[in-house]
DNA sequence: ACGAGATACCTCGCCTGTCAAGGTACTTCG
DNA sequence: CGAAGTACCTTGACAGGCGAGGTATCTCGT
């Protein structure tokens, strides 16, 4: 990966949300697509993956069931919620926030 | 503090460095420096600092000497060095790709 | 003179998110 | 039949941020 996981760290949930919020989806898939619109460049592990899963379950943000899978392997779909909807907005204002900050906290020049 | 930690969690040696590009600094002044450029919003903790500090300064990045504080307290101040110069060049590269990136995931539209 | 607050440094131990490593199970294709 | 792809999950280690606590000096108001 070129971008190392410190990098993101905090920002898994909000790409997540983000991912969840054009339909639902299921891990491996959301991984992919992940990988794919990063161009390769940086991918969620898949530990990473599941664990913020059960947290974004736990706290609410998301739903999920078993897809009817009549062929292939069993896939856990899951759902962004409305309480997910708004943690999404706000995660993607804090993320704008941050962007901001941190360009003015590494100019070197003033 | 209004961004979380986890938010900037692998770039505050990044911030440091771009702080110390601007001339040779100490732990408080440097600390007061990222809040009011900031304007409140970040600040490290201490402990984050002085941490970030010791790495810093066991890979090489940073030097430090005792200020002679004739009034006052003591202060140790920080040089960056070549190799924190790099390291600085390296880890803008990185916040800009992860910038780049971190867009196109968050971005619920296609 | 004294206490409060600012300046200035530092450490210990906890918490949390990432990840390497390992596991399960099914399908497809050569 | 075996390899590779799809798809899920858990455990334990690790590292960085930080709460809480400590030290010492100086300044300023009362």
């Amino acid at each position: 990966m070129s971008i190392a996981g410190d990098l993101i760290r905090g920002h898994t949930d909000a790409i997540i949300l983000a991912r969840l919020l054009r339909g639902d989806s299921y891990g491996y898939e959301i991984n992919k697509t992940i990988s794919t619109i990063s161009s390769g460049r940086f991918e969620l592990k898949e530990a990473t993956l599941y664990t913020a899963f059960k947290r974004l379950e736990e706290s609410g943000c998301i739903a999920s069931y078993w897809g009817d899978s009549g062929a292939g392997a069993r896939r856990r779909y899951y759902t962004i919620t409305a309480a997910g909807k708004d943690a999404y907005h706000r995660l993607m204002t804090e993320w704008l926030e941050t962007k901001e900050i941190m360009d003015k906290l590494l100019r070197m020049e003033e």
